[in-house]
Order: structure tokens, then sequence, then C-alpha cells
DNA sequence: AAATAAATTTAGATTAGTCTAAAAATAATT
DNA sequence: AATTATTTTTAGACTAATCTAAATTTATTT
């Protein structure tokens, strides 16, 4: 089996190669990961050893098929798991992460495939971001930011871009949840803020970062 | 806070106590977490500078309170977990022991008492093993080994001492589980087996091995 | 294209947990 | 009580993952 260590290795290299679709830098994993340059040079000779990754010195890494199946694993368990705790502990959605990072790792095949059945076979997890399937296969939601998009277009939020909590809670005092429909009233021509109507009913405006941040399709 | 091998050392040492009634040795210990008794003496002197035990050079250990609250917590988790794994999951009392094992060592306070709700609120994990509270507090339930009753008593199953999936596995074929009544029909004098008529329907033999490995109380 | 800056790797240490082999302490036996 | 056997501890070494500091490679600037 993988240790702990490298499996959260692979989600990270997953993660910045899905980001920039480019072999990514010791630096960037380091950065990732909270840790340093040269620790980072040991591990990657580890997992490039163990076919992981594909590493040549100086040249960054991407993953080989069976590191990112490796990694869609864990990234279906850890997603799992935060619908778990949303639909049946009564998590938030922004409570969720840190507690999933840890369950995440759990090594047990019928637990992960009971506990998929148990909540239904969700298509995504509390943010909206896709639910690998138990082979690592993934199908990706068709969906943009809403800073794509343009006065009186109506959309249907679907994610989010960043997930931290202090931003979930601020969605959540204006009401801006997974399925909720947002049309765009107004763009601002000055700061390209943005005056939307969340479901039909309240009218506001959030900033361009905030709309950036805001996953969303044509309705 | 404590890594996971010192939480299974305390484990470890919890149950061991908890067996002899007295202070357990170096080689008790490296039996029961399968390793050697010099990596024992090293964890020893770890755990007792943390104050989870008392050790003395050549005397054997024994928990501090605090060592004792602490095992019972990671017993708690054990143990709830289990129960979640059966009561939601599909698991069979013979399979969740792997399962718990890596569970009892997730860290969120939140996460269990929301399991312990979930479940609401059980007394006993699907082998009949009491359940700690929250702060590490345990009720024994009253129960002994069938093995010490009489002809013509009747009983109730309570739990069970040997938790080995082939023993779990032999109760399920007898269908001798948690909650059924046990009359004792007739002890055979030359082997001490029992008679027994479980749910005023099914009779037949144990041995006196099995029936020291079924806990009941008189109904 | 040479010099400088930035990124990356190597070398050598450190920590937690483990091991083997040898030494020391305790227990059992004659 | 002395000897032998058993248990426990110490000493020194190993692995995984980490670190700092120095060396090397690649990228950027002049």
């Amino acid at each position: 089996m993988n240790s702990y260590t490298e499996e959260n290795y692979l989600k990270a290299i997953y993660k910045l190669v899905e980001q920039d679709g480019e072999a990514v830098s010791t630096n960037a994993i380091a950065e990732k990961m909270n840790t340093k340059a040269a620790s980072v040079t040991d591990m990657l000779k580890k997992l490039s050893d163990k076919k992981f990754i594909n590493y040549q010195k100086y040249q960054g890494v991407t993953l080989t098929a069976k590191g990112e199946k490796t990694a869609l694993i864990i990234i279906r368990k850890h997603r799992l798991w935060e619908m778990f705790l949303v639909e049946k502990l009564n998590f938030k959605w922004d409570e969720v992460h840190d507690v999933a990072e840890q369950l995440e790792h759990i090594n047990s095949d019928k637990l992960i495939e009971q506990i998929d059945k148990f909540l239904n076979f969700p298509k995504t997890d509390p943010h909206g971001d896709p639910i690998p399937d138990a082979n690592g296969k993934l199908l990706t939601p068709k969906s943009k930011p809403l800073s794509a998009f343009n006065v009186s277009d109506n959309c249907l939020m679907m994610g989010v871009v960043d997930h931290s909590p202090s931003f979930l809670q601020y969605l959540d005092k204006m009401n801006i949840t997974l399925g909720n429909e947002i049309k765009i009233k107004d763009i601002v021509e000055f700061d390209k803020s943005l005056q939307i109507i969340v479901n039909k009913k309240q009218t506001f405006f959030i900033s361009n970062d905030v709309a950036k941040n805001i996953l969303v399709k044509t309705k």
C-alpha cells in the first residue's frame, strides 16, 4: 500500500496539473504541501520509482496513468466523505474539508462503496465538484465562472473555485447555494461588479472577484 | 496530539490491564502489538514522559487517569464506528474490526458526536461491548460467561469474549446473536458441554469452550 | 554570450518508530 | 545461596519523511 504522505503528494500533483495543464514544478508542489523543495525532490524520486509520476530532474512532473487513477480514487473518497458529512451528519459545507482530509486515507473498498450506495450514488460533492467513479474516471460537469456571462443571462449555480471556509460562509450569507438560479441584472462598467437576482427574489451586487469564483451553467 | 502508534499502545495496555487486573509486562505488550520488546521499552519511556502511564524499569506498567481516559476515548470511537458499519452500511459483525481499527484514529469531536447521535446513542457495539461516553466513562454491563450458569437457567445473550471472525461466524450459523434467549437444557457430565435452547426454538449442543466465550445475563 | 538570479538537487542531519544483538536485572531452580 | 533461565533494557543501526545549507542546473538580464 501507499503511505498517507504518498497519497497526499499524488493528490497535490493531480490538482496542480489539473489547474495549470502542464508539468508542475518542485516549488509549486512544495508550496501546496507546506514543505520544502528538498523534501519534494526526495519524494518525487520515490514516486517515480513506483511509476506514479513521470519525472526528469529539473523538468517538472506529470502523473502516469497509474498515478492519476490513484489520485482520483483518493479524490473520490474525499468527496464522498464530504457528501456524507453534509447529508447525514449535519456538517456545513465550510466545515467538511479537514475531516475529509483524514477520512480519504481510510483503506476499505467495501466501506467506500457502501458509503456511495448509502448516499444514493451522488454525482457531485457539497461544493459541486464531480465525484470520480470507482475506476477513477471523472465526468467533468460543464460549468464556467459567473464572470464569463453577460447581462440578462440566466444561470444555475454549479460549484465554486475557491473552497475556503470564509468564501463559503459569504455565499451562505448571500443565500447563494448549489442549484440556485442566478440572473445577471447588470454589470458595472467601472469595476466589472455584477448585480444579480438570486432565485427571482433577492437582488444585490457582488464583486467580479466573487463572480470569478462561482461556477454556473446556462439554465 | 498523539500519534496513531501512541494511541494503539494505549489501547493495547488498557485491554491487557482490564484482562489481567494488574501491571502489564513489556513482553505482553510486545505480543499484543506484534512487535519486539525493545521497541516497547522505547515507547514506554515516551508514554511515561507524557504522563500516560506509570512506568518503573522492570516493574511493568499501568495507565494513569489521563492514559485511561485517552484509551477509553479511542475505544469509544472504535465501538461507535463498528456500530455505524453494522447498522448503516450492511457490514456483518465479523467484518467490522479492521476498518474500525483505522477509523478510531480520525480526529474530530464533532464527527464522533454526530455519529453517536446518528446511531441514536447506542449503549453497546455489535458484539455487546459497552461504549464509553464522551468523557471516557464506561458502564460495564453485568454479564457472565454462559459456562457459569446451571441447568434450566434462562439467559439473555449479551456479548462475546472471543471477537475473531471465525467464532462470530460460528455463532451466526447457530443463530446465536445479541439479545437472543438461551436456556440451558442439560450439561453433559463428561466434557461439560451444554445442550441449549435458543429462542425457544432450536435445541443443540455447544462445547464448554464455546460457552466460555458467550456472555449472558439471567433473563 | 557572460553574468546574475532563480529553481532544483545533493549532502548530511534529525525525528519517530522499528530492529538485532548484547548487557543488565529479575525470577526460578537446584 | 549460588546458578541458570527469563525478562527487560541499552546500544547502535535502519527506514520514511523531513530539514538546512551548499552545490548545481536552468532561466533571465544585461
